[in-house]
DNA sequence: AATTTTAACTAACACTTGTTAGTTTAGTGA
DNA sequence: TCACTAAACTAACAAGTGTTAGTTAAAATT
């Protein structure tokens, strides 16, 4: 009744190895390698290479734009939801610092799905973009180009991935205050 | 006397290449293409594929090693060694927006140069953390975690050709000034 | 005019790629 | 005990990989 689990590990290995080496550089043997099994018995679970792909960012890139959806709908000032943006951000980094590579360096091998993955960024870069107008009209964020607000913004969140596990041990929860202040008070009136 | 010409067609479509798929999905036969020529043909040029990758990523390293020497030994406050490392990461995103994007995603893909690369990424960094931490003691910083200032620099920085050859023509001068307000005055006390 | 150089070509190589087919083994439920 | 299933295996394939060897045609140099 669940025999999800053996895909579930293979797709872990494969966002670990992806994150590593990247998409097109992994082989089937290498992933196989990393379980204990050779190729070909890889395909007792899954379809293709490619629908690890697929499932790995477009699981990530709809969670994004689920939670964006609450954030813009809610009842809160500027600065509350970009604080929970950055929230949203550290903790999809955390839970899945493998798939977040594969997200920022490797969408564009996405086959049938490249459309709809660039629908959901869209989406989500648009609903980033009108809270940040928004904060402008209300006098919330300084009159900058919110085109360039937004580009740094989101730079460094999409980042976060990168330096979550470095030795230095950054936890999440001061991570999360620190990287609020510097973005946000940087940014408030 | 300078039969350099050919080759430096054909680093620049692989950095083109490069940036679109990354380094392991371009084949020697897409680069080909890519001049109107036939993959064997290449080789009259240059001796790998990998000595292509090696001569893009190092050259710029180089210059970023180069350029924030001249920085850190300058006579000048904090905030105006990070306008100028600013400064510095626009040129170079604007003159090799390509290159920047194999910098940034296939630097693993280095192989006798990887090595190299590590030591000039990590004494540049080391740079930044220390101008960062003597802005601390100046208090010309806020006294935030250094390590989490240095990493919100550090990925917007590296981000900025992403942004440069987007529609909304972020002329460089203007990009300039603002990102600087947004991420200096930002951190300034 | 003769020679060298530049830069393309065709043909082929040894190896690697994702994937399929068919088989084997061990554990589970009837 | 028997059938079924999950999950591994071996063997193989067709296509694609980076690269080499040897050749050719035109341009530049002597």
């Amino acid at each position: 009744m669940k025999p999800q689990n053996r895909k579930d590990d293979i797709v872990k290995a494969a966002a670990k190895l992806f994150k590593q080496k990247g998409y097109s550089a992994v082989t089937m043997r290498d992933l196989a390698t990393e379980l204990g099994i050779k190729a070909a018995s890889l395909y007792n679970h899954i379809n293709s290479k490619q629908e690890l792909l697929n499932s790995i960012i477009i699981s990530i890139a709809e969670e994004f734009t689920n939670e964006m959806n609450k954030i813009k709908n809610a009842e809160t000032a500027t600065d509350q939801k970009l604080t929970d943006i950055v929230e949203l951000h550290i903790k999809i980094a955390s839970e899945n610092t493998y798939g977040m590579a594969s997200l920022n360096n490797d969408w564009m091998h996405l086959e049938d799905q490249l459309e709809y993955y660039l629908t959901l960024r869209n989406g989500y870069e648009e609903d980033f973009r009108n809270i940040i107008k928004t904060g402008i009209q209300n006098k919330e964020i300084i009159n900058e180009n919110p085109e360039i607000i937004l580009f740094s913004l989101l730079s460094t969140l999409r980042s976060i991935y990168l330096w979550i596990p470095k030795k230095e041990a950054l936890d999440k929860h001061s991570l999360s205050k620190s990287l609020s202040q510097i973005l946000i008070k940087g940014i408030n009136t």
